[in-house]
DNA sequence: GCATTATTAGAGCACGCACTCTAGAGTGCG
DNA sequence: CGCACTCTAGAGTGCGTGCTCTAATAATGC
């Protein structure tokens, strides 16, 4: 019995995956053809076709690998000793790509297919919506701890998210700047929070 | 010299428009088909094309057409009697689609588009720029008058931007309240500028 | 070596696309 | 009325698409 080299497999396939990516990034789903990914990656389209079985798979399997990263991020922001240092693990994360210059395009093609593609729309809210819920533990743990939101919990978890949304639609502009921005929102979502102490 | 009816002309441009609107919200600029605007529109695609040159147009148009009305507002912003209802003017005229069903898929194309369409990017980043100058200009009489800003008035004008397309991106959950969310954003830019009375 | 199976390239297919062309109907003017 | 022109429909065009199929090759276990 022939088996087979998972390695191998998974080394390849994250090749695709890399050229698909930047092919999506700057021609979105409908704009990038599966020839210009397969010359992008140095393949046929018969070895595309083996590893991803539509061009939808293709585009959905880079944002599902991203899953089990966040599930990890929001475990450890609710395992923090203090809701605040939670709250910030949690931002952090949810700006951990900020400088990877190929999101802003993946970002705009992303929020688009959430549109129109009711299975990637529903993995996209299902983790965004966990998110949230940890947001909103954090911030009741915060509130119980002597903070004084400027909204309830759940609305402040939905601006949070609404925040780090802005800085990577603000993150195409030239003259960036990732760094100065993640501390600007943690100026801000300290401010929303109403920490006691700066 | 035969000469043109220009309103029965404008009329019909805005038939079209109108049906260009809802499918390129749903299905995006390379998702939907001239066919598909037509069947829509009621029209032949020799209607559309004497119309509109290409595909490309009619989106541009779409979003051209209100140049003038957000001009307007700027202009009215930096006319008011003290900044901070110029600021809040301002604040309400980037709300102001904010319960149109269509929007969201919109904007998401328009994002998208952005990074694709050096024209259309330039045509929205124009636009864009003079909102910003306005809203920085509003912000430094804030100052001027007692305010404590959170930020730089730069900084904090794109940020209030920032915001207010994450508004849009949001507007299109389930259980959105138009309302609400831009009494929110008020409070919450309200909070950055550092109004002497809340 | 042999059988089995994973992997690969690329020609080929049916189809949908943006846009053009043509021919005629409608419309204001002299 | 007839001219000059706009407006309109829809068939037609050539091209690019996502994806399939075939057939060859490489890798493995016996």
């Amino acid at each position: 019995m022939r088996t087979v080299d998972p390695e191998q497999h998974a080394r390849k396939r994250a090749l695709i995956l890399q050229a698909a990516a930047r092919e999506f990034a700057v021609h979105g789903v409908d704009g990038t053809s599966t020839a210009s990914v397969c010359r992008r990656a140095g393949i046929g389209s018969g070895t595309l076709f083996h590893y991803f079985p539509t061009k939808r798979a293709l585009f959905h399997a880079l944002f599902s690998d991203d899953l089990p990263r966040n599930a990890a991020a929001r475990e450890r922001a609710l395992a923090a000793a203090r809701p605040g240092d939670g709250l910030d693990l949690l931002v952090d994360h949810l700006l951990t790509d900020l400088a990877d210059p190929l999101v802003p395009g993946l970002l705009a093609a992303a929020l688009f297919q959430a549109n129109r593609d009711e299975e990637f729309a529903v993995m996209v809210a299902t983790d965004e919506a966990l998110t949230r819920d940890a947001l909103t533990t954090l911030l009741e743990r915060a509130a119980a701890d002597g903070c004084r939101p400027a909204f309830p919990p759940e609305r402040l978890a939905g601006w949070i998210l609404r925040l780090s949304d802005a800085c990577y639609l603000a993150a195409g502009e030239e003259g960036f700047d990732p760094v100065a921005q993640t501390a600007e929102l943690r100026r801000i979502v300290a401010g929303l929070v109403g920490r006691p102490a700066g």
